[in-house]
RNA sequence: GGGCCUAUAGCUUAGUCAGGAAUAGCGACGGACUCUUAAUCCGUAGGCCAGGGGUUCAAAUCCCUUUAGGCCCGCCA
């Protein structure tokens, strides 16, 4: 009988429950630090996090580390970067110099901001850099491999990719000592008791490379399942260019078994996250969001909630703009609600405050300082537990309204009357000023000042929409805002009455 | 050219592997709260499951095909 059971499993668990359960399971995800990480490669990074969690709560031990691919060589001058890089093109990125001179390195240039990126986020894996493995001699003997069955590596890429290879083609590209560039020399002989080749650089250049000191390094599709093996991977998340029939995920689960004698990962391939109207990022394209633009503007758990919602197989739009909004709403409905395991995923122990970002947004266009910040907040009846927070999350809807916030979301408090005001219809000014004398000895709360506008309306004989409007134009110089109530309790008592009172005259 | 993936309500999406009455959220619409004004609560509508064909008692689900978009096969992680 086959009960069709639909219970829902979240994907990080279900993909948990496929790895063996009395086994250490060690994550592993990686990225190349040539350019801005953004947030497509992010996923990456926090889709490895979820299974590991995943993994730990099933009771599996587990580990979770991060390669930092600073051994590969630039490919290209990036748009983001100065011709002089033009000289460093075929280098490690781990030797060539930083962008902004702050840095020890190029790919640390770009990793600083990322690793500490991700401690907000509340990963913690264990970094490894690539080229500290190379030049540690930990993978010599799997080069030695490499090199002696190169062959063989080579028949396996053409069968299974379905391409040619040149003839005399190996796996390993040494560093030329001339011209600095991890280039396709040609490998004229391999001293296997000294683990050395030699080889002759398409600049001219003839020397030899020691492989067990990182002096070159093995072609990607033979380097990652190396990796593999030597660092004992047995789940790796990797995006769709990788995944694809023939693709290196492809050859390299048979290279890792037949050169290296190990059992590939078990895969879980992601999909490409793309900016809404501006098409996929890539750092090359200069089309970006860094996770640090992102962690300006929305809250961590947030950002993780965003992927732990999402399977990994599917495409997200990121709406930066309005859709941001309507993210943060669907993360506070599932905090309160507190049981989805979206939720408990994303979730993270940083400070909180309970303030609905929207009224954040509301809040900061009114307030000039961050004092001013906190009064608005209390007359609105929240209480502030942690200061710093409240800032945090003002800071974020600050940076929203100015980078990303469509107009509509935007107002600005005039300093005075605006003249649209000031000639409004002499009923709706009356009406002002009627509305200001009831609210005047009233309660100073949001949904009093609300109704209040529907008695001044009647007892002036116009419809509230008029005075909503005139209202608004008093202080907007525009015909519409925030909820009226709610935004005149965060304006306070005494501004609201100055101006209000000022359409008397 | 060869291979693969994706397509479900206006938007985001569950369900596809193991065929058995189409999920949910947002939005829209309607209502409630003395109330159209970025809130809350309640309710309603909205889908030939991309198109076509087939297998089956039964298809979003399996097979074939068409269309649209994406990816890989250029050693590029």
């Amino acid at each position: 009988m086959e009960e069709k059971i639909h219970e829902k499993i979240h994907w990080a668990d279900a993909k948990a429950a496929q790895v063996a359960a009395d086994a250490p399971q060690l994550i592993a995800t990686g990225i190349t630090p040539s350019g801005p990480i953004h947030l497509g490669n992010m996923r990456e990074v926090m889709t490895g996090d979820m299974i590991y969690k995943a993994l730990l709560k099933r009771g599996v031990e587990a580990e979770l580390v991060y390669i930092a691919d600073d051994f590969d060589p630039l490919r290209k001058v990036y748009p983001f970067l100065s011709d002089e890089y033009q000289k460093y093109i075929g280098w490690p990125v781990s030797d060539i110099p930083c962008p902004c001179g702050k840095h020890k390195s190029y790919a640390e240039h770009f990793l600083d901001p990322f690793l500490s990126a991700i401690e907000e986020l509340d990963i913690h894996p264990r970094i490894i850099r690539t080229s500290e493995a190379y030049r540690s001699g930990m993978f010599t003997e799997q080069i030695k491999e490499a090199l002696i069955h190169a062959e063989d590596i080579k028949k396996i890429l053409e069968d299974v990719s379905g391409r040619k290879l040149e003839e005399g083609w190996t796996p390993y590209y040494p560093i030329c000592a001339a011209c600095g560039t991890i280039s396709r020399a040609a490998i004229l002989s391999h001293d296997i008791e000294n683990h050395t080749v030699t080889y002759k650089c398409p600049c001219g250049h003839e020397g030899v490379s020691d492989y067990s000191k990182g002096e070159g390094k093995l072609v990607w599709r033979v380097d990652w399942p190396m990796r593999w093996s030597v660092h004992g991977v047995t789940v790796e998340p990797f995006g769709k260019d990788h995944a694809s029939p023939g693709g290196s995920y492809d050859t390299g689960k048979i290279i890792t078994k037949e050169i290296f004698g190990y059992n590939a990962p078990v895969p879980v391939t992601y999909e490409w996250i793309s900016l809404k109207g501006k098409g996929e990022m890539h750092s090359s394209k200069g089309v970006v969001l860094t996770i640090r633009d992102m962690l300006d503007i929305v809250a961590p758990e947030v950002l993780r909630y965003l992927i732990a919602k999402t399977k990994p197989d599917k495409t997200i739009a990121f709406d930066p703009g309005m859709g941001l909004l309507r993210l943060i709403d669907e993360y506070d409905k599932a905090a309160v609600a507190g049981e989805s395991r979206e939720y408990e995923l994303s979730k993270i122990a940083s400070p909180q405050t309970t303030i609905p970002f929207r009224h954040m947004v509301t809040v900061v266009q009114i307030a000039r300082t961050d004092d001013a910040v906190f009064d608005i907040l209390k007359r609105s009846g929240y209480e502030i537990v942690d200061k710093d927070a409240v800032l945090d999350q003002a800071n974020r809807a600050k940076v929203w309204l100015e980078r990303y916030a469509p107009e509509d979301a935007k107002f600005a408090l005039a300093e005075s009357l605006p003249e649209v005001a000031a000639n409004e219809k002499s009923e709706v000014k009356a009406a002002v000023v009627a509305y200001a004398k009831i609210v005047t000895d009233s309660e100073w709360k949001a949904d009093v000042l609300h109704n209040a506008v529907y008695d001044a309306a009647e007892a002036a004989g116009i419809t509230g929409k008029e005075v909503f409007t005139g209202i608004y134009r008093a202080f907007l110089g525009a015909d519409r805002g925030p909820r009226l109530g709610w935004f005149l309790e965060a304006l306070g008592r005494e501004e609201t009455l100055k101006r209000l009172l000022e359409m008397s005259l």
